[in-house]
DNA sequence: TCCACGGGCATTTTT
DNA sequence: TGCCCGTGGA
């Protein structure tokens, strides 16, 4: 069967389109990853372009992930010769071919937030500025955008006292990176752009390789990453950008809305496709989410509509104050489930993360489990860290950073004092602190202590250099082991020191996938990668229950029943928009909230909330005011679900301290203490298997010995 | 080296 | 109001 046969007309069209410039408009839902896959098979298939010829951008590992997927479903194992990938992992890639034109050491190293606010204290502590008056993350941001724009240090047009300040900061910042021989996440665009830009065999090189360029959340580039996109497309002018202007929600971040909205213009002749076509969600919901987003100037115009039905009225709650939403949205859940819905089915979604508190505590009660997106990076805890600065150190011996970080961990006796020493020698002699530690016997001012530690540690550094034999995984565990990290850990004994040894044995793990997936043990290729990496991407499959998150991290999702909470003026709409004048993002948001529902849409509001301390009361939300009412069922508005929150007290009767009840998850209990009354009953029940938990009386499913209590 | 205290801060997040 | 980070004391 022909693979066209399986898409509507626009997505046909999106895929036959293939010479010259081509922007897909797709609307949440519309098909859009089904038809850049079909249009890079049809390319493959149909047109004989050789896979090696396409290059597509993604801006997440698992977007690129789950493209290359889908796509070697359709093509076969050929297409492994595609570059599919990241802004950052394509520029790695780039740049490792090519970095020795910008004077770097093609084994670079990719620091990250932390490494870089590290570095960026340590030119304002050599400064002798005060930290307090000028912090780190004030410069990273001023240079982060700066990078993004594609503005060199000496580009710099801000002259004010406080950009004077940065100028100076960023400069310095640069030079310590290029010393360090390693490169921040912006520069690995920025970078990537002036190589192109600078050496033209080099651009031509990979303009006549790729033939076709495609970039997936178009309405997400930056300047810098447009100016990379232009600069790899060529004369061809093959760009299929796919996008969704009304779904642009990270302008905060130097996403530039003028990329796509501007297409046509930057490239002449340019087709555009609509995809309007929703296959997820209700008419009604995206009925609401048209008419909200309606209100919008700055966009290119498009109209979502289904052929599913109609579907159920959204349903808005008004709480008296958060607990009451949470609660609220405890009991809808509860009721879904009741009615055959899996917890997994259902998302609350939130402005912000401080929103979360109320939801977790309400599904904790309620006795409903939940996973909360968007907790910290496995990539960034500590102990994963020590390890990788290990192996950063051993890879690149010019990484100074790193090595200060494991210098004197675990501890060797080369306290600061000789730390000072060592960097001062570094530094007078022009070489990197690593061989510093190697000419210790000849630095003035060490103690014994400290020229033998210093002594040790670069014969050890040498000898995990030299260790090149064994696998990546083994030379990860070899390190992590013989460096001293993972014994520290093992004498601590203490409930987090285990998590941490599991972390690291994580680590380990992900470095024999690595070298599974990507055939290659290579070091400085897995670090490169790891770096790039990030892991909720990976929770997707673990466990089960609730979805907890911001609207941020629920764009790409889909739920079969979702609610919105927090919908005030000032929560969302953010206050912070109100007052820079960005409400269209926030509005943009909003679409992009309401479009993640596939079947079941509550919105919920509070009258008065407790934010910072303070309890304010807000108006409800713009947003909601601008769904047409008959989507609402405006009668049942508010009143429908007051019920929820008033008595039904008789049902917990027959549960008492002393009696014994079975839990649906935990088992046989006995009841050892009860708290609270009516629908607010907290029952205290002591497991025999040695646990006392508590639940809410009415969601604990509790059976007696004839029958069900205390169930809703 | 660890812990405790307190100041400062408080969208949104990926790479 | 709560958390995180940095500092300072034991």
């Amino acid at each position: 069967m022909n693979l066209l046969d399986e898409l509507n007309d626009p997505q046909r069209q999106a895929c036959l389109n293939t010479d010259g410039p081509l922007l897909v408009l797709a609307g949440a839902g519309s098909g859009k990853t089904r038809t850049l896959t079909y249009r890079i098979a049809h390319l493959i298939q149909e047109k004989g372009v050789h896979p090696g010829q396409i290059l597509a951008f993604t801006f997440t590992n698992k977007a690129a992930r789950e493209m290359k997927t889908r796509i070697s479903s359709l093509v076969g194992p050929d297409s492994r010769f595609m570059w599919i990938g990241t802004f950052h992992s394509v520029a790695v890639r780039i740049l490792r071919e090519n970095i020795q034109h910008l004077g770097y050491d093609d084994r670079f190293v990719v620091y990250d937030t932390d490494d870089t606010k590290a570095l960026i204290r340590d030119i304002v502590r050599e400064l002798n500025w005060d930290e307090k008056e000028w912090p780190a993350s004030l410069f990273l941001n001023a240079i982060s955008k700066a990078k993004n724009r594609f503005i060199a240090p000496d580009q710099w047009e801000d002259h004010s006292y406080f950009g004077d300040r940065v100028q100076d900061v960023y400069r310095r910042y640069q030079k310590r990176l290029k010393g360090l021989n390693a490169l921040d996440f912006d520069d690995l665009i920025f970078q990537s752009v002036a190589l192109l830009e600078g050496q033209a065999e080099v651009r031509q090189h990979y303009q006549s390789r790729f033939r076709h360029v495609l970039v997936d959340e178009y309405q997400d580039t930056n300047l810098a990453q447009y100016k990379l996109v232009r600069l790899l497309v060529g004369p061809t002018g093959n760009i299929c950008a796919v996008g969704d202007d009304d779904q642009s929600i990270y302008g905060w971040r130097g996403a530039d809305m003028r990329n796509i909205l501007e297409f046509q213009r930057d490239f002449p002749g340019a087709t555009v496709v609509r995809l309007e076509e929703n296959y997820r969600s209700t008419q009604v919901i995206l009925d609401a989410a048209n008419a909200v987003v309606k209100n919008n100037r700055d966009r290119l115009g498009k109209e979502l509509w289904t052929s599913k039905g109609t579907g159920d009225q959204i349903r808005l709650y008004r709480a008296p104050e958060e607990e009451s939403e949470a609660w609220y949205a405890a009991e809808v859940i509860h009721e879904a489930v009741r009615r055959g819905r899996k917890l997994s089915d259902c998302a609350i979604l939130y402005r912000t993360n401080a929103q979360s508190r109320a939801f977790e505590m309400a599904m904790a009660r309620a006795g409903i489990t939940y996973r909360l997106v968007g907790g910290k990076r496995f990539y960034e805890r500590k102990e994963v860290k020590d390890v990788l600065a290990y192996l950063r150190v051993v890879f690149n011996p010019a990484d100074d950073l790193s090595l200060l970080r494991v210098i004197n961990y675990p501890r060797r006796g080369i306290g600061d004092v000789a730390q000072r020493r060592l960097r001062d020698y570094a530094l007078e002699e022009g070489v990197p602190l690593v061989q510093a530690l190697g000419q210790a016997d000849a630095i003035e001012g060490l103690s014994a202590q400290a020229r033998r530690a210093a002594r040790e540690l670069w014969e050890l550094l040498g000898r995990f250099r030299a260790d090149t034999g064994a696998s990546l995984a083994d030379r990860v565990r070899y390190i992590a082991e013989t460096s001293g990290i993972m014994l520290q850990l093992r004498q601590e004994r203490t409930r987090e020191a285990d998590d941490r040894l599991e972390n690291i044995g994580e680590l380990i793990s992900e470095a024999k996938r690595f070298e599974e997936e990507q055939g290659t043990p290579d070091l400085g290729e897995f670090l490169g990668w790891v770096a790039l990496v990030s892991d909720w991407d990976e929770t997707d499959e673990d466990g089960g229950g609730v979805w907890l998150m911001t609207v941020h991290s629920a764009k790409g999702l889909e739920f079969p029943l979702v609610i919105v909470a927090g919908l005030e003026e000032g929560v969302f709409p953010h206050m912070r928009s109100l007052d820079e004048g960005t409400v269209e993002e926030e509005r943009r948001l909003m679409y992009v909230a309401l479009t993640r529902a596939e079947e079941e849409l509550y919105l919920t509001y509070a009258e008065t909330r407790t934010m910072l301390g303070r309890t304010t009361a807000n108006p409800m939300s713009r947003f909601v005011r601008e769904i047409p009412e008959e989507l609402v069922g405006r009668g049942q508005r508010i009143a429908a679900v007051d019920r929820a929150t008033s008595g039904a007290s008789h049902r917990i009767e027959g549960l008492a301290p002393g009696q014994k009840v079975r839990h649906p998850r935990f088992g046989w209990g006995t009841i050892v203490a009860m708290r609270g009354s009516g629908d607010e009953t907290e029952v205290t029940i002591a497991f025999p298997g040695g646990g006392v938990r508590s639940f809410l009386a009415k969601f604990a499913q509790l059976i007696g010995e004839d029958a069900e209590l205390g169930g809703a």
